[in-house]
DNA sequence: ACTCTGCCAAGAGGA
């Protein structure tokens, strides 16, 4: 009791001094007094009189005003200074720091004094230097209480909540960032905190304080929040009366403060000010409201309830719905965003506003150089932690068996009291009991707690969350390193590689589109964007290749300084332009872009942004099979791979569910497989070969489990996969809720979605719309995929992160698995790459026909043909080639990380002419490779045949086509083949995907240098599948004419590719028809011919 | 060593 009740002293006085400018605090700040820092100390004891508040709190606006002009603020931008840090000594009162500066050789002194001294700078450690340079040779700068200000690892922009809450337990906000999500779920209070917001936020962008108008951003505000009502068993009822309640002061607080002018009662309240000195205040209008602020240059970000103007500058507004007491944090809070602003506006900003919707008066919160201060040193606190994660990846990765780490928690202040009431306490105890294995002795006042917490987990469960804990944070390492791109490199730079677009203008057109209509909520406000006229090269690259795509969430940035000047969602893409849709209109009109030059004159880019969000989510849900109250079940069999329980069904169930009214009949493994499924009480697991009929199958497991009358939850990885399953249940006569980004579902099972639907009304309503369709379809993340998931860190492939959870059950219970044998896709000779390279003879073809179907040779290919370079040999007309380009030789070329093979792209395209000219349809030819750049040049080569697909690997999952031409594209003299082949996985589906015909171009010497290839060499060697082409080879041939006479003229009875790969399928017939140009353009191509031949 | 797809977010209060 004694202890925490110093702790609790303790802290109160760190916070003081924190935030009054440390020295009240010399065991935090060794430094204090003692420094180089010149005269008058750090003055500032007296910018914060807390006994001076409490009298102010009661006293209230019993004073009269006295009016105070304040000055017209100037901004003076400090000078800032990117560097990595070369060496660190430590000189007891101070740091010396010696530093390069970013992009650049110099070399610049960097010396630490005061509290800037309980920065844990290390070498290499990135910082930003604010405050101009003495003109010395190396230049020096000083950090002392009073000037300057240091920002370690600027690129980690931490929220300004973490910062502001970090007092009271430094911990808890660590944790808080690697996992949001912790918690029970959220409280009632929190909830009327984020409906009252809504309603303030509408009140100040209406400017409508009025009571019906109050009154009505109520009933929006319960209607858009059903779910929380509904998860907390509340009504529309309370809701309201809640929510009028803690809104009564709103309109009284309006007509005091919203005004042209200060009136005379409307006083504002100024923190640490004695409290006679208080003056008017007027909020004239608001620039924005729900602002986004990233700043790369304070390494914060925030999202201001407000920022608006009154008559002496631009500020944010806090609002806050709870009580006021306790709020140190607040007040913390917003000045970080009167910083952030300052930069953000280019406008001074040397206090903010708070305002507690429970409580009349109006607080400024001056930034004082003191209080500022000390939140920097407490962000820069936050980030060493954050960064001490990164660097333990980095030195596993150059010696993996050291085993030396650094603290990525800050200590636990071990308060029985406060931790017992902590929302993050599971998390806290787990990563100490499983990640940094520090016991709690059994003297400690958290003991019992601890025990209570972690208890229950065995070692081998610790390790496998510390593992698998770590491979998460070693691929979100890699996801921030994305985000850091938009302020570290050029819009040109990044977008080469995909990720932004670069010399953007407002298109002239483009307006908000107002309305409050039906159009989707985060999608309201539409603008357009169009390249810069005058840009240069470069700029002309359609919009349409890269990574940006519908749907994504994008920022708009305005060169070359405001990061993230608004967040949105790409609403539509054509080659020339682009449409963005936001939930807040653009600040287009007000400051932000008028100290820019204006929205018509400045230059924007958009960069896809990056939501590294995700990750935290798994390991969130990583987290919770391991809490004492989370998943157990989930933890004996995920974790401790417990058998799962398999029963036979009641004969009523096995009845009902053989009987489902569709006319799909399985084959015999199918069966079994949907009888193991129904049988499972845990898990079954089946395994789906290429073409062997997973969809078909899930399909109608679904429709049997739906008829017995339970629930399914249908989730894969990809929305196709998801919608792939529910275009193929087709007309059901039971509900179905597909949950997801309507803009990326597809269009036939749109109708499913939320979107779709009648707004909810009522809570019963919403009741009906969420609870009761049995049959509910989402995305997911982590759950297993043919190809794993993506796994953007080497170091975590290489530890297994990829390792499915399929395959982890699989291996530890074979016998919980059903195979999908007979595949309805592949030819014979197909499927054997296949089965060679990865199933182990396990894929049978469905029947005699699949087996034996190849593309029919027409026409005049009965004969060679004498003008013929190479002679024919007779496994020429094989259904899978390989065009071997080693005597070409076609080698690729690189571009940034950009790989490509002209050569290839001609082979391929010269082939695509020839096959069409033969009659084959454009739309049974597929082109896969598994590089995106020789897709954009494949694509461009074959503009001419819109109908012939040309996907990358992962886009023709679950996809065939009759004929599959892959161009492989890896070949050099040193042979070199790179990460991505080495993925059999990508391989195999690059593979499988041909019905008839599979034709492979690539350099053997190169390729076969992977282990997975090798194979696929031999087995082309032992059945004569491989051609070596001739020198030259493409040459040989005069460009392509265009085919004239598209064959649309040419009749078939029946399509090659008979879309549905598992129905039974139906011999087709070619009628032998062959166009006249066709024909003469391959008799001017003898080598062409032959590769033609050979692919019929 | 170049590829793929999903996630809306920072804060909503609690003391």
């Amino acid at each position: 009791m004694a202890d925490s009740q110093h702790v609790k002293a303790e802290e109160d006085a760190f916070m003081r001094s924190l935030l009054a400018g440390m020295d009240a605090h010399p065991k935090r700040t060794p430094s204090a007094k003692r420094t180089m820092a010149p005269v008058d100390s750090f003055g500032g004891g007296s910018d914060m009189d807390w006994d001076a508040f409490d009298e102010w709190e009661q006293a209230q606006l019993a004073q009269p005003p006295k009016p105070k002009t304040l000055p017209t603020p100037s901004y003076s931008k400090e000078e800032l200074t990117r560097c990595v840090v070369n060496s660190v000594a430590d000189g007891g009162s101070i740091k010396n720091v010696t530093a390069t500066v970013a992009d650049s050789d110099e070399q610049v002194l960097i010396t630490l004094c005061d509290d800037w001294t309980l920065t844990r700078v290390r070498t290499g450690d990135i910082l930003n230097v604010l405050g101009t340079f003495h003109d010395t040779t190396p230049r020096r700068i000083t950090l002392t209480a009073q000037n300057n200000t240091l920002v370690l690892h600027p690129d980690l922009l931490l929220t300004a909540t973490s910062v502001s809450t970090s007092h009271r337990c430094a911990r808890k906000p660590v944790l808080g960032l690697l996992l949001p999500g912790v918690g029970p779920d959220a409280a009632p209070a929190v909830a009327w905190g984020n409906m009252l917001h809504e309603v303030v936020q509408s009140c100040f962008t209406e400017r409508d304080f009025t009571q019906p108008f109050i009154d009505a951003r109520i009933e929006e505000a319960i209607s858009a929040s059903l779910s929380d009502i509904t998860r907390m068993g509340l009504s529309k009822d309370n809701a309201r009366a809640e929510l009028q309640k803690r809104s009564a002061g709103l309109k009284g607080f309006a007509t005091r403060f919203v005004a042209d002018e200060p009136k005379s009662d409307a006083q504002v309240s100024e923190l640490g000010a004695s409290s006679t000195a208080r003056d008017t205040l007027a909020i004239t209008g608001v620039n924005a409201v729900e602002e986004d602020v990233w700043s790369p240059r304070y390494g914060l970000k925030g999202k201001v309830d407000a920022s608006v103007q009154t008559a002496e500058w631009t500020q944010p507004f806090e609002i806050k719905t709870g009580r006021s007491i306790g709020g140190l944090e607040h007040r913390a809070q917003t000045m970080l965003y009167a910083l952030m602003m300052a930069e953000r506006y280019g406008l001074e900003t040397p206090s903010g506003l708070l305002y507690y919707t429970q409580s009349p008066e109006l607080i400024r919160v001056p930034a004082r150089r003191n209080e500022v201060r000390g939140l920097m040193v407490s962000r820069n606190e936050m980030a060493a932690f954050v960064a001490a994660r990164w660097r333990n990846n980095e030195r596993r990765n150059a010696q993996p068996q050291d085993d030396e780490t650094d603290g990525f928690l800050p200590p636990p202040i071990d308060d029985a009291h406060l931790c017992g009431k902590c929302f993050n306490v599971d998390s806290c105890m787990l990563y100490r009991r499983a990640v940094e294995k520090n016991a709690v002795d059994e003297a400690d006042d958290v003991f019992e707690l601890w025990l209570e917490k972690t208890n229950h987990l065995t070692d081998a469960q610790c390790a496998f969350f510390e593992q698998w804990e770590r491979l998460i944070s070693l691929e979100e390492a890699e996801m921030t390193r994305f985000r850091r791109e938009l302020w570290t490199m050029s819009a040109r730079e990044r977008e080469v590689r995909g990720r932004a677009f670069a010399d953007l203008v407002l298109a002239p057109t483009s307006t908000s589109a107002s309305a409050h209509d039906d159009q989707s909520r985060r999608t309201r406000h539409t603008y357009s964007f169009a390249r810069k006229p005058d840009a240069g090269a470069g700029a002309g690259d359609s919009m349409l290749s890269g990574h940006i795509s519908r749907g994504d969430a994008v920022t708009v940035s305005v060169e070359p300084d405001l990061v993230a000047f608004a967040r949105g969602f790409v609403v539509e893409l054509r080659p020339d332009s682009i449409t963005i849709g936001a939930e807040q209109p653009l600040p287009l009109e007000g400051r932000l872009l008028a100290n820019r030059g204006g929205k018509d004159s400045v230059v924007f880019r958009i960069d896809k942004d990056e939501l590294a969000g995700g990750i935290a989510r798994i390991r969130d849900n990583l987290a919770r099979l391991f809490y004492v109250d989370g998943e157990a079940r989930l933890r004996r069999l995920v974790v401790d791979l417990e058998a799962p329980r398999f029963e036979e069904l009641a004969e009523d169930d096995a009845t009902i569910a053989s009987q489902t009214g569709t006319s799909v009949v399985l084959n015999a493994h199918q069966e079994a497989a949907a009888k193991k499924v129904m049988a499972a009480r845990d898990y079954a697991l089946v395994l789906g070969m290429p073409g062997t009929g997973k969809t078909t199958t899930t399909a109608e497991i679904i429709r049997r489990f739906v008829k017995m009358g339970k629930s399914v939850l249908l989730t894969s990885y990809t929305h196709s996969a998801v919608d792939t399953i529910l275009r193929t249940l087709g007309e059901v006569d039971f509900d179905i809720l597909r949950l997801g980004n309507a803009e990326k579902v597809h269009p036939d099972v749109r109708k499913y979605t939320l979107e779709a639907r009648e707004p909810a009304r009522t809570v019963e309503e919403y009741e009906r719309q969420i609870i009761l369709p049995p049959v509910v379809a989402t995305t997911c993340l982590s759950i297993d995929h043919a190809l794993a998931p993506l796994v953007r860190s080497h170091r975590a492939r290489k530890e297994g992160f990829d390792t499915s959870l399929f395959k982890r059950l699989c291996e530890a219970h074979p016998e919980s698995v059903a195979d999908l044998a007979l595949q309805y896709r592949m030819n014979s000779d197909i499927m054997s790459l296949s089965n060679e390279l990865v199933y182990g003879g396990r894929l049978k073809c469905g029947s005699e026909e699949v087996a034996a179907r190849g593309l029919r040779r027409r026409g005049v290919w009965h004969s060679p043909v004498t003008t013929c370079l190479l002679t024919v040999p007779p496994e020429y007309s094989s259904k899978v080639l390989f065009l071997d380009t080693d005597g070409l030789p076609a080698f690729e070329t690189r571009a940034a990380d950009l790989v490509q093979n002209d050569v290839e792209v001609q082979l391929i395209r010269q082939m695509c002419d020839a096959l069409v000219s033969r009659g084959v349809d454009e739309s049974d030819i597929g082109v896969i490779s598994l590089y995106r750049q020789q897709l954009k040049t494949l694509q461009h080569a074959l503009t001419a045949r819109p109908d012939i697909e040309v996907l990358t690997v992962d886009r023709s999952q679950g996809r065939d086509k009759a004929c599959v031409l892959v161009s492989m594209v890896r070949s050099n003299e040193e042979h070199e083949t790179g990460e991505l082949l080495k993925d059999w996985r990508r391989i195999n589906v690059a593979l499988t995907r041909a019905k008839r015909k599979l034709v492979v171009v690539g350099s053997r010497s190169t390729l076969q240098k992977v282990d997975t290839l090798r194979r696929f060499f031999d087995l082309c060697d032992e059945h004569n599948w491989i051609v070596k082409l001739p020198k030259d080879a493409h040459l040989i041939h005069e460009p392509c004419p265009e085919t004239t006479n598209r064959t649309k003229a040419v009749k078939r009875p029946a399509p090659i590719a008979d879309g549905k790969e598992n129905a039974a399928p139906v011999a087709t017939k070619k009628a032998k028809v062959v166009g006249a140009s066709g024909e003469s353009i391959l008799r001017t191509r003898p080598l062409l011919r032959d590769v033609v031949n050979a692919a019929m």
